[in-house]
DNA sequence: TTATAATTCGTTCATTTCGACTATTATTGC
DNA sequence: GCAATAATAGTCGAAATGAACGAATTATAA
């Protein structure tokens, strides 16, 4: 649930002695809690967020159950994209990790990481696959990767507070890409939501069942392919009605969404990518 | 109301030492009963009064990720099932887990949880589905759910060493169901073994060109949903001659192979559930 | 009920952390 | 450059923690 490491692996991990770190408990830049017997513990949480804005490179990323050789040599986007195309066709999943915690942990925001990283990432080998030099399993491979990556991501996060905006979200049927609507929960959630992907393949239908139910503030549509285009114009802006009786907002996304397309349908926001997506969520708060 | 429980499982719930644990109870930090035999039994209630008091989780204390099913026999499992039912379909992610982690705490194996727990609560749910009792939201946020216990319980496993035997597997074309393959690949990660699933969706042709890849010991598919019979059993079986020539087993599972089907199958196991998975699975080292 | 496996007991021992203190290094202002 | 200040690193005995051990107890299943 809540891991929690002693001073000593903080100290080594962020490469201060202890008496240092001690302090920094003491002064509250690194919030700690006691055990009965007074033993500092910390949350690796915590520790994530410090290094992340304080600028200080990861000595020892293992020790945080980072993994390992996190923080040696910044990296550049371009390179790391670079890098992350052979690293995930390969199916090496520890170097994958390792280039993005990189960036993350040098304070690039996951809004960040998935729009100018990740997603260009994923065209690129969605463009191999198509031109057939790479074989299906390992596209789908990347994508387990990619998923397994972001909520490693998710778990640096703090949890959402009581008050916080609802939002819910998903890809609609015919539409099986997972990662965008999970990218687009977790930047949500970056922003203090408590934001929750209720998965692919949702008939339009059951979203509307779930913004009357749920009445969220926020609700996401990742579109990458249309069955019907006829029926998801008709349900998209039945759904857009009931959303704005609810004062739910709808955020739209996705390839499929061509500007004559959208011409017909009737919604809150349309997302190019997600800094969109942030800026409008954070307008909202 | 007295809800007692061992040493061990607070130990593990507060993440102390055994050793730590049972001084605390002898120095009345944490107060504690004993059995006629000596052991000590602590009361939830206590617990709980304890890690308010330290300061760790000013939550809700029944959200605590306190083994709340104590005992260990069959009736754990049953009300644990109906409480999972009913936190999925509310959406109650931090109750399910809690759920799901009491039985961890309890010692249970990942793959008990999975065949005793989890695939009949989501068969339970997908029941429900079927009969229109819950929308379809619910029933694809349990999965969602589902999914991301199943990445936490993943994280409590070390990772596999290099000499650990490799295994892929995955679902085929028009088999979107992720859980029973990501469990497959759970719990023989749980044995030791590198294994990963490549995800759903997989034409049989790329898991043929995977095995020939990677060369596996094993490979599993799971297979809930057949799109063309005829040609499913040719190219399994074709998998099948390819698997046998690399040496790799191929282990088959999954609600839609039938006896009648599996009559005109070839291939080196068929399992009911994840016992039978991982029973063969330890006989191959 | 009894046999067997699993857990817990109490203990010891090595390691880690505590708090308070001093020494060293880096930064700032003049 | 030099002094003043702040931040970091190191030292010490006392206390807390975690791992290991055989013996005793409990849980589970025949």
């Amino acid at each position: 649930m809540d891991d929690l490491v002693t001073p000593k692996q903080v100290a080594r991990a962020i490469g201060v002695s202890e008496s240092t770190l001690k302090r920094w408990c003491d002064q509250g830049i690194l919030p700690s809690i006691r055990t009965a017997g007074g033993h500092r513990r910390l949350e690796v949480q915590e520790v994530i967020a410090y290094l992340r804005h304080s600028g200080r490179e990861i000595q020892r990323p293992d020790m945080l159950g980072l993994p390992s050789n996190t923080g040696k040599g910044a990296r550049v986007i371009s390179r790391t994209q670079t890098l992350l195309v052979h690293a995930l066709i390969e199916g090496d999943e520890v170097q994958c990790r390792r280039l993005v915690f990189d960036l993350y942990l040098q304070d690039r925001s996951i809004r960040e990481i998935c729009d100018d990283v990740l997603a260009p990432t994923l065209d690129q080998i969605g463009e191999l696959w198509g031109c057939g030099d790479i074989a299906i399993y390992q596209e789908r491979r990347c994508c387990e990767i990619t998923q397994r990556i972001l909520f490693e991501l998710q778990r640096t996060l703090r949890q959402a507070t009581e008050s916080a905006p609802v939002a819910i979200g998903g890809t609609l049927v015919k539409d099986p890409y997972q990662i965008a609507t999970m990218m687009a929960g977790l930047i949500l959630k970056e922003l203090g939501w408590n934001a929750e992907s209720l998965g692919s393949g949702l008939p339009v239908e059951t979203v509307i069942k779930a913004v009357v139910d749920i009445q969220p503030k926020l609700v996401w549509l990742s579109v990458s392919c249309i069955d019907d285009t006829e029926y998801f114009i008709y349900t998209c802006n039945q759904l857009h009605n009931i959303a704005a009786e609810h004062r739910t907002a709808l955020v739209l996304g996705g390839c499929a969404l061509g500007e004559s397309l959208r011409k017909q349908l009737s919604y809150t926001v349309y997302c190019d990518n997600f800094k969109d997506l942030a800026n409008f969520a954070s307008s909202l708060t």
